[in-house]
DNA sequence: TTACATATTGAGACAAATTATCAAAGGACT
DNA sequence: AGTCCTTTGATAATTTGTCTCAATATGTAA
């Protein structure tokens, strides 16, 4: 068990990385207000998410959760993406990873080597985006910015 | 048939987007300055491709060459990729697709209507990317960046 | 141009990540 | 409790690749 890829620390609204204890969205909440049931195996995902931190792939949750059958899992990580509180990521190789939305829209790093999920967020970078808008055409509806690193930990542990 | 997403006009050294008739390095030669053969699936392949301006999937591959083996298109979309003539991205559902690389380093807007894939590249976004460096932990190794549009065409024929 | 060592191919099994089907079970509301 | 509609689990099917292995094609040296 360790500490997140990183923290905020000496950085200000230019970029922004999040905290570990920073405020997440009550999600079964979330899925009520929308109209979707709280039921158990949504709430047993959800408990269970709650607790990661850097990422996580549909199959570590399900084999959490043997009991709760692998549609179940699926379903429910994609509901959760839709009402956005989770998001999908891609690691280099195109395998896919989630993370839990804790701020309202962030971008990702992950880790080339041992995969580990951080999330960050800068206001120049949706500046730029905005900027872009006007260069590009067709109307932009969303973008995703992956910045693909050896995170500190892996650098340390270079020769293992 | 029909023109590219967009080409370049009256966009400078800012964002670029990519004319469709742009050099593009010979892949076959690329491969075999590698030290890959020059077999006739390959060759194949290649030639299918060179048409390809707005994206492709392994799939379109291979049922445009029936006769060529799929494990062979996979191999040969991953060979292209190592020697860096061809890059992957995907769709805002994460669903992968491939695109020519005509300009070095570059990113890609992709349609969630139609998913015709576009290039662009701005020195903006890497100068923001070198910013982002000093203030992200680890070391970064690469960044993806992708702009989900409604492509213009698209906008048009909101209605069918 | 033949001859050989090795790279490449195609078929098909296998794998990972999802999605679809469908009958059974579970919530919400009266 | 009863009803209606949502959700679930099991399992089949799909999509996107990778692996194995025997058969074949290439590049190069003779």
């Amino acid at each position: 068990m360790w500490a997140p890829a990183f923290t905020a620390e000496g950085v200000l609204s230019q970029v922004m990385t999040t905290p570990p204890t920073s405020s997440r969205p009550d999600m079964m909440a979330v899925l009520e207000d929308r109209g979707y049931r709280s039921t158990a195996p949504r709430r047993a995902i959800i408990r269970i998410l709650e607790g990661k931190e850097e990422g996580f792939t549909a199959e570590e949750i399900g084999s959490e959760l043997p009991g709760v059958g692998r549609a179940t899992i699926f379903r429910t990580i994609k509901l959760l993406m839709e009402v956005g509180v989770i998001c999908r990521l891609n690691l280099i190789d195109g395998a896919p990873k989630y993370s839990l939305s804790r701020i309202e829209h962030h971008h990702h790093t992950v880790c080339v080597r041992c995969g580990i999920v951080g999330e960050f967020r800068a206001t120049t970078v949706e500046r730029l985006m905005r900027s872009l808008g006007s260069e590009i055409p067709g109307e932009i509806m969303g973008h995703r910015i992956e910045l693909y690193v050896t995170c500190d930990r892996c650098v340390e542990g270079e020769g293992n």
